[in-house]
DNA sequence: ATTTTAATTATGGCATACCAAAATACAAAT
DNA sequence: ATTTGTATTTTGGTATGCCATAATTAAAAT
């Protein structure tokens, strides 16, 4: 019989299913998020001492962290090794948009022939939610919801690799999906082509579905340049 | 005036061009090459300690090096976050052919509006090398020229982040597909397909290339799946 | 005032030591 | 012999200190 306390028991209960794996983990969730709401803006230097006296962590694990991010493009290193976060050009981005695309399309066919019904149902039901919430003033949870909603995609095509690297474009594409979530034209065409999406799902029509997906894409970059451009214009002043 | 050496003249002038910009990066080479030539067979686990000191460096950029290979998917982590070489089943092989097949049919899209006219000049050039030492026995040679004939490929797509995930895609899948090249049947099939690709994109036909490429992922497919039968035979006896 | 050069500082790469948790080996009990 | 409980060892996570080089500042020369 021990008296001893389990410092993980303790930490799982108060935190409900939540765990803490590691310092370096935490720390690129921490600067993931600095870095997407621009707390780090684009092309700030990220200087390991001050960064982890800041965190309250040493450099080893924020390294790990740096490392992390910058696995995920969202990091770049300078010819010296210097970290600083990345600023990618629009070309960058449209790069980074046609890959998303090409996987979205994979991910799209796969789906036709390896999803469940129930999964399908889902994925309809998230894009239903979407277009309820679309008047709210809560654009973050509309935003969210588009994440999920291709996202489910990507899992319902049940290929783990697949979903892997797709997560790590959403990652580096977060920033500017998000700005670009915020303008308000646009949303009609999302709303159409989220529509053909789920038809084309529920009848299971692969090169359609493939078709639906890419088109979504292409709308994306042109809102994203679009969003962008104001952007720029705004921070700007 | 010093007469202190310059340590990185040394090194260079010894090199020629070679640099070592840090240990973890070698680290990471070496073991991918262990882990490909199956110096380090599949489920073997990686102790930082002893890897470190047969590497005759310490843990700290031995751990990076580890990460470095986690990220591209040829090593994982149990449950306890012990790090060992990754045993992919075929069906996660073919997960990631899959993805492969969609990364350099997007490559050829692009490269039919993207490529320099020399680009797939070279293109064709590669491929003519392939086929001219075909009869060679230098297998390891032709093997490393079709690596090349599909990163040429990729490179004319003018889209980094496109080519850094497929190079990522192209390691993971190194060892099964350098054990497919050993096999001579589907040879033929090789010389064929390759030839389709080349001519789609000297016609700049976004659509065929993708097609010519997709189909090439889907005979590689197959015949890996052939060569693993083979080696799980042999390695078991 | 501008350019060069030297000294100083800041920063990333690496080695090492310590700790907690996990794995293993071992002893005891059934 | 099997299981249970306990001690030992192994291992990854983290903190810290040192070093070489790059960046910065200061000084000197033109």
């Amino acid at each position: 019989m021990s008296v001893v306390i389990n410092l993980k028991d303790v930490l799982n209960a108060q935190g409900g299913l939540l765990r803490s794996p590691s310092l370096a983990e935490d720390a690129a969730q921490t600067l993931r998020k600095m870095i997407l709401l621009e707390k780090l803006p684009p092309g700030t230097a990220l200087p390991e001492r001050d960064l982890s006296q800041a965190l309250g962590i040493s450099r080893t694990p924020l390294r790990e962290a740096i490392r992390l991010l910058a696995g995920e493009g969202l990091v770049q290193y300078t010819a010296a090794r210097r970290p600083f976060v990345a600023d990618p050009s629009l070309e960058e981005i449209n790069d980074c948009l046609r890959i998303q695309g090409a996987l979205e399309a994979l991910a799209g066919e796969l789906a036709c022939t390896q999803a469940s019904t129930q999964q399908i149902k889902d994925i309809a039901q998230i894009n239903a939610t979407i277009i309820k919430t679309q008047g709210d003033n809560t654009r973050l949870h509309a935003f969210q919801a588009d994440m999920r909603f291709h996202q489910s995609i990507v899992k319902a095509a049940k290929n783990p690799p697949l979903a892997e690297t797709h997560a790590k474009y959403n990652a580096r594409l977060w920033r500017v999906r998000f700005l670009s979530s915020q303008r308000p034209d646009g949303r009609e065409s999302t709303r159409r082509e989220h529509h053909e999406i789920v038809q084309a799902l529920m009848a299971r029509d692969a090169p359609r579905t493939s078709r639906a997906l890419k088109a979504h894409l292409i709308t994306a970059e042109k809102n994203i340049a679009l969003a962008l451009k104001d952007h720029a214009a705004i921070t700007e002043e």
